[in-house]
DNA sequence: AAGTATCCATTTA
DNA sequence: TAAATGGATACTT
């Protein structure tokens, strides 16, 4: 897990600033928000050297993200290199992709989804590992009082989400 | 409402 | 390999 593969790292330009998508030979593997403080790494590499897979991933990542930050159902997304993770994480991540637009899931509730209704802080911090947090909805994912919880690339775009889907905070 | 106990996974020694 | 830490929880007082 802790492998860092060599990656590519694209930007993803969205209305609400860039997002730095990181690919590896296997697919996206990460996405980053883009936190206003650095959002404007350069890192972004002019993709002369990568392949054009990665060029087609990008593509649909790209237009993916854009429909997740509109609220709309993400149509297609490109391979998720989740091999980052460990296997619970992943079998996490699954759980959390399965959610359906504009509904939220309790940790609770994801925890029981794995079989393991006890591992609800697990889940947490699978969540809180995860690479992709706008593909994979982690932001849907509510603490089990219906409240916000916490959120790795930042509270408010968890909210901000959750009402553009349309989800009511309470 | 606040504090304590519990449980799983991850990380570190 | 084993022990310790963390956490976005849940329960109890």
């Amino acid at each position: 897990m802790r492998k860092p593969a060599e990656k590519y790292m694209l930007p993803v330009p969205t209305e609400d600033g860039i997002f730095i998508a990181h690919y590896s030979s296997q697919g996206l593997c990460g996405l980053e928000f883009p936190t206003a403080s650095k959002a404007r790494n350069n890192a972004a590499s002019s993709a002369k050297d990568i392949p054009a897979r990665v060029t087609e991933w990008h593509q649909r990542t790209s237009g993916a993200v854009q429909r997740a930050l509109a609220g709309k159902p993400l149509s297609k997304l490109p391979p998720l290199d989740v091999s980052c993770g460990t296997a619970f994480q992943q079998q996490v991540w699954a759980v959390l992709s399965g959610i359906a637009l504009g509904k939220t899931l309790s940790y609770g509730q994801v925890a029981s989804a794995i079989g393991k209704p006890k591992a609800v802080r697990a889940v947490g911090a699978a969540c809180g590992a995860n690479p992709i947090p706008l593909l994979v909805p982690c932001h849907r994912v509510l603490a089990a009082n219906r409240k916000i919880g916490g959120f790795s690339g930042g509270l408010e775009w968890k909210q901000k989400l959750l009402q553009r889907e349309g989800v009511a905070l309470g």
